[in-house]
DNA sequence: GTCAATATTCTCATTTTATGAGAATAGAAT
DNA sequence: ATTCTATTCTCATAAAATGAGAATATTGAC
């Protein structure tokens, strides 16, 4: 193993179960010597990216805590999605939680989430935890608008697999009616409505998303949820499209040396 | 510049002014040549850290956005501190924000946040962004609590310096009362209440603090709200030391090999 | 479509740095 | 005091990063 890498591997095998580690355990888990542990934590640490928590033990850094903060303040999609996600769950007037989320490497991750007031459920997506591809309004929002290639590569499954062209169908259905609703796909007893926001150009294939309590939506609520997500998705677009368009020529968001001075 | 601190320099050119960046722009910046800017980039990409904006631009990538979830479910402070704050701006009855930081190196930064709800003001603290050391209530309530020797190191000033001599009276004035109260100090027009969360065997050094529009406070409200503001941070502490007396002897939150499997 | 201008990747000899075994030291528990 | 363990240090060696320049891809202008 080698230069960055080492870094990685330390990071990574801090997870929801794991969050505290050793250096020796570290070094056991990871199979290198003491020596290279220890001075691969001490860069870490000193970087923020770690810190030490007690008894030798260490946790994750408030470096990410920063670094969070830039990227909510400055990714064009979090930005654009975080306004609209809080008119969304404002105008629902019903429990909900509203999501945005996106591709990550071979999985959809929510980037920005907004609870209603009196929202008793929880939802399993929640910012920065890694979803299913395949599962859930979410992810099949985003699955149906892909180019065609990448999604067999990411799905990776062969065409005769079963189950392969039942989603096929579906989502050629889901990219025909603009929307994608489910019921306890994910979490038994919510559904969930998600449109795609979708700006190629941008690289930008996401979802906004709305789960609710399933057995408290009738007919006519569900067709004003589902007009309210998807226009809300056309809003975020047109904004992305937009800003696309204007930093791609002009604005300095795209940094010169000359401005960092 | 070696190994890791190239990829250091590389994240560090990105703030809230240049968010994204052309890989010939962070070389230039950087004084190295373009093939190892390239190289440095495409490792950072593809461990998530940074991800392909648009013609050519990067930005700050999804990985942040998953450690710093992970760090809010598992890191003590975030964590008690999220519920506590909770409570705290449901209790105020005012619009207000409530605010958990911390020493990070030479600065502080809120690692959580809460508004009320039908607050319009913004405080300048918010979660992920470092803040000066020696202003605001929420930044001596930390300062006043600190060892001498740590404090010195920090403030680095020498005694003789002007200004020093009034802010070790000041702090020992808070250190004397258990909280601090500041107005107009980092916005005009606001006010700071802010009470220490200190556990020293858990290195912890933090405050808990609220912010709230300076002109609707009487004084019998002030007095009310100072004393919810020490409560709650006095909650937090204990809650801290609780689990770091059980963590640091027996649960399983310090990771062994075998329960990774 | 061609062409020019950049952007990006690739190659490889060289320099630099990380690596790891073990020694040395520090710290804690008994 | 005395283990035991955690942590840092040392240094010869192996490994990897580096950077100049070539090669290739991409883009935009026309």
């Amino acid at each position: 193993m080698a230069g960055f890498s080492r870094f990685l591997a330390v990071l990574r095998v801090f997870n929801d179960a794991a969050s505290a580690w050793s250096v020796p355990d570290m070094a056991e888990t990871l199979g290198v010597p003491a020596s290279t542990a220890y001075r691969t934590v001490r860069d870490l640490v000193d970087a923020g990216f770690l810190e030490a928590a007690h008894d030798g033990a260490y946790r994750l850094g408030p470096a990410f805590i920063e670094y969070d903060r830039l990227l909510r303040m400055t990714d064009p999609l979090v930005h654009a999605g975080a306004g609209a996600l809080r008119d969304v769950v404002m105008q629902a007037h019903t429990p909900c939680v509203a999501l945005l989320s996106r591709l990550y490497n071979d999985q959809v991750m929510c980037v920005a989430d907004e609870a209603a007031r009196e929202t008793s459920f929880r939802s399993s997506y929640e910012r920065g935890k890694p979803m299913p591809l395949t599962q859930g309004a979410t992810s099949k929002a985003i699955l149906a608008q892909l180019p065609a290639r990448q999604l067999n590569r990411l799905i990776g499954a062969p065409k005769t697999a079963p189950g392969y062209e039942p989603l096929r169908r579906e989502l050629a259905d889901i990219r025909r009616r603009g929307y994608c609703a489910t019921a306890s796909e994910i979490d038994t007893g919510l559904a969930g409505i998600a449109a795609p926001v979708i700006v190629r150009e941008a690289g930008v294939y996401a979802s906004l998303s709305l789960v609710a309590d399933d057995s408290s939506l009738d007919d006519g609520q569900r067709r004003r949820l589902v007009l309210l997500v998807v226009s809300a998705a056309s809003l975020i677009s047109e904004e992305l499209r937009h800003r696309h368009n204007s930093t791609s020529i002009h604005t300095p968001v795209l940094m010169t040396k000359r401005s960092v001075q």
